[in-house]
DNA sequence: TGCATATAGTGCAGTCTATGCAAGTTAGTT
DNA sequence: AACTAACTTGCATAGACTGCACTATATGCA
């Protein structure tokens, strides 16, 4: 039946409240405002039941990874275009299309527009992001390690993507579905004229 | 007399003990398998004065801040180079120069290259940084508060800065005094070429 | 159905970073 | 010598996180 077991049911469904848990109440009052037991006991399970389903606090508001999936990664790789262009693409599907990022990134949007100092929680995960970019790079140069060079223009990369989601959260109006895409266009264009100016 | 006073030596001294058995500990066994109580007495001090001298553990690490020193960026605002070439020579200057900046990164190398996991320690540093250079770069452009733009740059200089310190630290001979100069300027290359290519 | 086992939840004790407070010590001042 | 300000320290405490041991319950299997 599409019905899993009943435990892992449940296992996923506690999950979920004390991450609901968290998010409300860090919005509510910020992330250094909130204790692990008063989440715990706002989703209603024992502060080691917590720790039971995530590492650390941070990772309950933050869950993730929200790494790069494999079908992206293959189209940019075996991409035909310039090597600026596909990067771009990639960067604006994986913010902007990828289900779970674009939910995640929605839900928290608030926390990030009220909250900056919020960002440095981030980082490890971009960290991790760069890594998997750089691999991917890498790849399409066929290579099997990335070099110095691919290193860079991943970290670059990241650092253009930030640079959108940071302006993304301050946005009044950021339902429009292509808001994300298009700032990260610009960023890109910037980098472009950068390098072209004289 | 060039002498301070018996107190400001003391306190400078102190400080310096912390530090220095930070630094020996961490090199020794890592920065999770040391505690601030086996730094305090290692530096001969009660646990309760680290925190006196030191705000956080990393700290006492990682001293800071490096920041960008008025001079070099009074050099940048008003460059009459290309950007890029002129943010080029900033971020060169900033790592290879300045003595404090310098004179840490030789000193924390090989934690650096043991140790990669300690990157995410220097992520609020680096964020200072970028900060900072956004607004010289806003500046550049006679604007008083920085555009989305100037961020875009700002975080990618930083990136490519970052990337090439990751590199330096990695290095067998990193003694020769160009080194980090000549990964940067690499680095910079390597971006111009990306944005330049068809 | 009934038993064995795996898994989830919990309490408890303990570690480590960090902070506030108050009492003591020592350097600089008059 | 007496006074003040800076520095040190111990003590108590909060908060994140871990290991361990125990219970309850779900699940698989005879």
């Amino acid at each position: 039946m599409s019905e899993k077991s009943l435990r892992a049911r449940r296992r996923v469904q506690t999950r979920s409240e004390i991450h609901d848990a968290a998010v409300e109440l860090v919005l509510e009052r910020g992330f250094n405002e909130v204790t692990v037991d008063e989440i715990a006991e706002a989703a209603g399970v024992s502060p080691r039941t917590f720790f039971n389903y995530f590492p650390t606090k941070q990772e309950a508001i933050f869950p993730g990874p929200p790494e790069l999936d494999a079908e992206t990664i293959e189209q940019f790789v075996t991409g035909a275009g310039s090597l600026l262009a596909d990067l771009r693409d990639l960067i604006s599907n994986y913010a902007e299309l990828a289900p779970k990022v674009r939910h995640q990134m929605v839900e928290l949007r608030p926390i990030f527009a009220q909250q900056p100092e919020i960002w440095i929680h981030l980082h490890k995960r971009f960290g991790d992001l760069e890594q998997q970019l750089a691999q991917a790079i890498a790849q399409r140069r066929h290579r099997t390690d990335p070099t110095s060079d691919d290193y860079v223009i991943a970290a670059v990369s990241t650092s253009v993507m930030r640079s959108a989601l940071r302006c993304w959260a301050r946005l009044e109006k950021a339902d429009s579905p292509t808001a994300l895409a298009d700032l990260i266009d610009r960023n890109f264009a910037a980098l472009k004229l950068l390098a072209a100016e004289e």
